[in-house]
DNA sequence: TAGACATTCCAG
DNA sequence: CATCGCTGGAATGTCTA
């Protein structure tokens, strides 16, 4: 297969449109893989005859599921390892279907494996129906629809229609859930899933739209983190409340800042705040919205209710009040709230309505913006809002109760409670005290008198959780009244610490603290977003590590997006990982959940602050070999990501902000280190160790300026250096730390350290195996496919090309070639990461043999070949490379 | 001693 | 059938230059 460069054109395309998108396209990545595969086949074996064919194969099989692939990628098909939903396959191979497959199957092409084999044999695609393991009669065709939409650029339609006429015209709108009966179902795009009634009576339907046939419905496969995680993702966040609850609340505080970045901050604190939120939000919406028929009868004020989508390990997200004073509480698990019921009285298990909760939510901040005695009104929540009075003197009651009751009309029949008081906190525990369905106005001057606070305890003030009334000793059981009279500033600060105990002495004479007094002056500067994080520990149960790394790439793709969105870019990433706590069962108690955990957690410097997914993506994978989770154990995934900046600010020429630091320019070339002004190294890991290497480098030489050497590869090797992702830099480092004798690592740490890379080394180990399952072809250099004896290779032959006496000139160009495909292979083939590490490896070669012999021209032509034809190979696969530091580097050169 | 990073806690 | 355990921000502890 010749090397054009236009080769992989289609790819590039797809990039390009999937490019800022929420999710990008995975399919992608998979017809990457297996040209690449194709690419590695001798010329004579392969052809173009399942063209057209995208391919899954369910179960055993004979010949096996590897030896399909092998055939359909070197015929030219697509094959598909996971099935992301039925519409992605043009065929589904299998040597016979259990009953409920047949069931999920009956409308696809479900073939034998023979059908491949003979079509091949044939060199023609053959009809499949008298392949078909279904029986093959009068089964209706794929959808059209979907296999269209599954692959934009491949000319799917013509082979299929051609083989199989029976594709009429009358199956174009076919749904691909057969269940969906009624016409009018409103197009709800997606996945169409049964929502599963946590509701006591077993009879089901209460989604909105109601189906006839609700058990074939029910045949859909979910997608899971594995299979599909874009789906996963995506699915996820549509039923979780907690995720939700993120969203709506970092919505609400960017509108209040673009709203309001005009206005001055206040240069005294407000006098009067109102806090103002809905009763039992959740439950209240969904009470309201529920299916009156299957509810006729359902008494709010009297019968327990709570919102959550199961009924065993599902959360509570909110119960009336009703459902509290028998002891249930939000958080709790439904099955526990059940037991709690006394006999002859059940629980009422409503789902939740997230739309309903928004629009509720929408009128009840139209009604508080639309209050004009508000100078601010400060979101908290989808629910609750801090509203700042102008002035004083207007009377209080009389309008939270105006508003009160506008908010119950404008939401049909949503209740909310009003807290007043001269400070936050004032208002909040009158909050609590108005509740439920009511107003209350803290007084008294300074403050309130011992009866009001006599009615809370420790718990109740903001701030203080399990952890605080802990370290408090039981104080929990104390009135905040004896509080106050009992303990001192000092005492709260020895047991809380400094922080929160001066915020808890600052609540308990009703005063604000000055962290949030500076939500009342500067709510902007607050609201302000200074981090975007997905977290997502539910659900998260891996086999192989080309299934985290596809994760990865969607949850990199996920927070790009909210970078993009919020308008910035971010200096910072972490990885934060959660892992199956040693003796804690494989499974937990609550589906899919977590589990008991150890959380792990390691960040990296991005240098230039960057939106970029392959920059992110890169970052990540790389964390996650760092951290070296067995990708089994691994039960949850977080990225955060920090040091936000606005993507205006990141101008491709701001000096300092470089990696380099010292280096502004192609002309302003290396001062030596010593020389370079302290002040303009800016702080950074990546600056100072950076400067460190530099100087590890250059030191030894003697002679440098004697030898004529292109200008742009003088800062080579750490120019390449630089662009790799920060966790290889680190390793690269270390290594070069190591070998030139320098200890710069503890002794305790540097057992844990060792422990670590062993641990990596063991999961990379497997990843290259494929003991973890993976389905890679092996990718040869020099006929050697183990990627450690590829190192050894690559490292004699470093040595080789520029140990001489001054006389080698490097290495041999057709040696050059036959590694740039090995890296090039590498990349294509999904395993970035080990192109990165060959190629780091030949620059830590290259540093070490240059500071030990000064074989000067075999150096140079190294570091030519580095950065001019080996970081381009790398730059090529926008998801594996760092296309900003890319910018920097090809500038430089 | 400042700062970077890891970890913990809280809220809704 | 399950079930959807998020996420931003502050504070504190620890290590290093």
């Amino acid at each position: 297969m010749p090397d054009s460069p236009g080769k992989d054109s289609d790819t590039r395309e797809d990039d390009n449109v999937s490019h800022g998108g929420y999710f990008h396209n995975k399919r992608v990545k998979q017809r990457a893989q297996d040209r690449a595969l194709q690419a590695q086949m001798p010329a004579g074996s392969t052809s173009r005859v399942l063209s057209g064919c995208t391919v899954y194969v369910n179960g055993h099989t004979d010949p096996p599921r590897l030896a399909l692939h092998d055939l359909v990628v070197r015929h030219g098909g697509v094959f598909l390892h996971y099935l992301s939903s039925k519409g992605a396959a043009t065929h589904i191979v299998a040597e016979h279907l259990p009953p409920r497959k047949r069931v999920e199957f009956r409308n696809c092409k479900v073939v034998s494996p023979r059908w491949l084999l003979d079509s091949v044999q044939q060199g023609r695609q053959l009809p499949w129906a008298p392949y078909s393991v279904l029986g093959g009669s009068a089964l209706s065709a794929f959808p059209v629809t979907s296999v269209a939409s599954a692959e934009g650029s491949t000319p799917t339609l013509a082979a299929e229609s051609s083989n199989t006429p029976t594709v009429a015209a009358e199956h174009t709108n076919t749904p691909t859930v057969p269940s969906v009966s009624a016409p009018t179902v409103a197009a709800g795009n997606s996945i169409t899933r049964t929502v599963a009634s946590p509701t006591v009576p077993a009879t089901r339907a209460d989604a909105p739209s109601t189906r006839a046939d609700a058990p074939a419905a029910r045949a859909e496969t979910f997608p899971t983190v594995a299979s599909d995680p874009e789906a996963f993702l995506r699915s996820y966040f549509e039923h979780s409340r907690l995720h939700k609850l993120s969203e709506w609340k970092a919505r609400l505080r960017q509108e209040f800042v673009r709203a309001h970045s005009a206005e001055p901050p206040l240069t005294a604190p407000p006098t009067r705040v109102l806090h103002i939120d809905f009763d039992c939000f959740f439950a209240t919406v969904a009470f309201l919205h529920r299916d009156k028929r299957r509810f006729p009868s359902l008494d709010f004020a009297r019968d327990p209710v709570a919102v959550c989508h199961g009924r065993g390990s599902s959360d509570v997200a909110s119960c009336n009040y009703a459902a509290r004073a028998l002891g249930v509480r939000n958080g709790m698990w439904a099955a526990s709230a059940q037991r709690r019921m006394p006999a002859g009285t059940t629980l009422t298990l409503l789902p939740y309505d997230f739309a309903a909760i928004e629009a509720a939510s929408a009128a009840f901040y139209a009604v508080l913006r639309g209050c004009p005695d508000f100078r601010w009104v400060l979101p908290v929540s989808i629910d609750e809002a801090v509203c700042v009075l102008r002035g004083e003197g207007e009377d209080e009651i009389a309008l939270a109760q105006q508003l009160r009751r506008e908010i119950r009309e404008r939401t049909g029949g949503c209740t909310a409670s009003v807290g007043i008081g001269a400070s936050l906190v004032l208002a909040r525990l009158a909050l609590r005290l108005a509740k439920p369905d009511g107003v209350y106005a803290a007084g008294g001057d300074p403050s309130p008198p011992d009866s009001f606070w006599e009615q809370f305890g420790v718990r109740d003030l903001p701030g203080v959780g399990g952890a605080a009334v802990a370290k408090l000793g039981g104080a929990d059981t104390a009135t905040l009244s004896t509080l106050r009279h009992s303990t001192t500033l000092p005492s709260l600060q020895t047991q809380l610490g400094n922080k929160l105990g001066g915020k808890v002495w600052a609540a308990l004479h009703g005063q604000d603290d000055r962290e949030s007094q500076r939500m009342l002056l500067d709510p902007c500067a607050v609201f302000d977003r200074k981090s975007v994080a997905v977290d997502i520990n539910w659900g998260i149960r891996f086999a192989t590590v080309p299934q985290v790394d596809a994760f990865l790439d969607v949850c990199a793709g996920y927070v790009a997006n909210k970078l993009r969105e919020c308008g910035k870019r971010a200096g910072n990433v972490t990885l934060k990982l959660h892992r199956r706590a040693a003796g804690a069962p494989v499974e937990p108690p609550k589906y899919l959940g977590m589990g008991r955990c150890d959380a792990v957690s390691q960040a990296a410097g991005l240098g230039v602050p960057s939106g970029d997914v392959g920059v992110l993506a890169t970052e990540l994978k790389a964390l996650f070999r760092a951290l070296a989770v067995p990708v089994r154990e691994l039960r949850g995934v977080a990225v955060h990501l920090a040091k936000l900046c606005g993507d205006q600010e990141v101008g491709p020429r701001t000096p300092g902000q470089w990696l380099g630091k010292g280096r502004v320019g192609a002309g302003a070339l290396p001062a030596p280190v010593s020389t370079t002004p302290k002040a303009t190294t800016p702080k950074g890991s990546a600056g100072t160790s950076a400067e460190r290497y530099r100087r590890l480098r250059v030191s030894p030489v003697k002679d440098r300026a004697a030898v004529p050497r292109p200008a742009a590869s003088d800062p080579g090797v750490a120019a390449f250096l630089e662009a790799l992702p920060s966790q290889l830099q680190r390793e690269v480092r270390r290594d070069l730390a190591g070998a030139i004798g320098e200890s710069g690592v503890g002794r305790g740490r540097l057992r844990a350290e060792m422990q670590r890379r062993a641990e990596a080394a063991r999961a990379v180990n497997a990843h290259l195996t494929g003991s973890g399952g993976t389905l890679l072809a092996p990718v040869r250099f020099q006929g050697e496919a183990s990627f450690k004896r590829v190192c050894r290779t690559v490292e004699a032959w470093v040595a080789a090309t520029c140990s001489g006496n001054g006389a080698s000139d490097g290495p041999h160009e057709r040696d050059v070639l036959v590694f740039l495909r090995y890296v090039e292979k590498l990349c294509v083939g999904d395993r970035v990461h080990l192109a990165l590490r060959v190629a780091s490896l030949v620059s830590t070669a290259l540093a070490l043999r240059e500071t030990s012999c000064g074989d000067t021209r075999a150096y140079a032509e190294w570091e030519h070949i580095l950065v001019r034809r080996v970081l381009p190979v790398l730059n090529r696969n926008r998801l594996t490379f760092q296309t900003e530091r890319k910018l920097d580097v090809e500038w430089e050169v």
